[in-house]
DNA sequence: CTACAAATGTTGTTTAGACAAATGAAAATC
DNA sequence: GATTTTCATTTGTCTAAACAACATTTGTAG
């Protein structure tokens, strides 16, 4: 759907017209997402986290490279990570090298979860991209990646 | 900068690597217009009803139709638009026709305010978008649509 | 060594978002 | 015309985000 009827607007500037359509499309996957998730009790910003965690491959991540990492820096991932530790998806114990560092990892139960959780949000995400080509996703990553320079 | 160099992860099935790097990148604008309203003391939500209301050209909306155009659908409009209202940058009004809906108006103060913020918008817009042409945009728009129907 | 600055996380506080329930007005049904 | 349904918005409540202030450890310069 075009983004000038969907906002019901009409002679956007191109600069203002792809920003929209990518924040309108942005909602629309994390809408999407978000409910794929919901069944899991578990937010968007959690799901990211563990799958950081789960990318370590064993090696545990400090705070700031989860940041470093999370599609939105978000100030406070501290209480992000308590959630997951409540739950017992993950574990943080204090950095011995570096008494300042925490490190943090994904425990079995998270990645079981992870397990249960990316084949639903694979299918959500192949849902809502099914009409556009290989080709085109390589086209529109790029222009993307030129945007985030 | 390539999406799996940005979130240091690779291999990434391609229709996760084109939602994560349109959701990263909706983040990059969002943090960049953001910044560009805080001396304004507006919110990027605030600052979209206020043009969804200049869009109705005198015209009055009423709380669902704001809903309907904003960019990300929250529930709580109502609280939205009171906080616009406390900044005299809106006003509303029981609808005589049907009591059960409001009109909301935005204020001579919210056209001047908007008047100002506007360039400095469409300059981060413009900046962050740059190395896109206009061909390109075109593109990238025509595939946005089609994830979004 | 001591003091000062930087790095790394945590906590506090205020504001916004999600979601459900409630309110009140109009429309529909009986 | 009274009752029920639906509509449009508001309110309540709980959780999350923004942002600043604080705390602790380490690194460094005199």
């Amino acid at each position: 759907m075009k983004i000038e009827d969907q906002l019901k607007t009409n002679n956007l500037p191109p600069a203002r017209k792809l920003s929209l359509s990518i924040l309108v499309t942005a909602n629309l996957i994390d809408e999407n997402v978000a409910a794929a998730l919901k069944p899991f009790d578990i937010s968007i910003q959690q799901f990211n986290v563990l799958r950081i965690l789960r990318g370590q491959k064993g090696k545990p991540a400090n705070l700031s490279t989860i940041q470093e990492r999370m599609v939105s820096k978000m100030s406070n991932t501290t209480r992000l990570v308590d959630k997951l530790i409540a739950k017992e998806l993950t574990e943080r114990i204090v950095c011995e090298a570096n008494r300042r560092k925490v490190e943090i990892s994904i425990t079995e139960k998270g990645l079981e979860l992870l397990k249960e959780i990316d084949p639903k949000v694979d299918a959500v995400e192949k849902e809502l991209i099914q009409d556009i080509t290989e080709e085109e996703i390589e086209i529109v990553t790029n222009c993307l990646n030129k945007i985030r320079k």
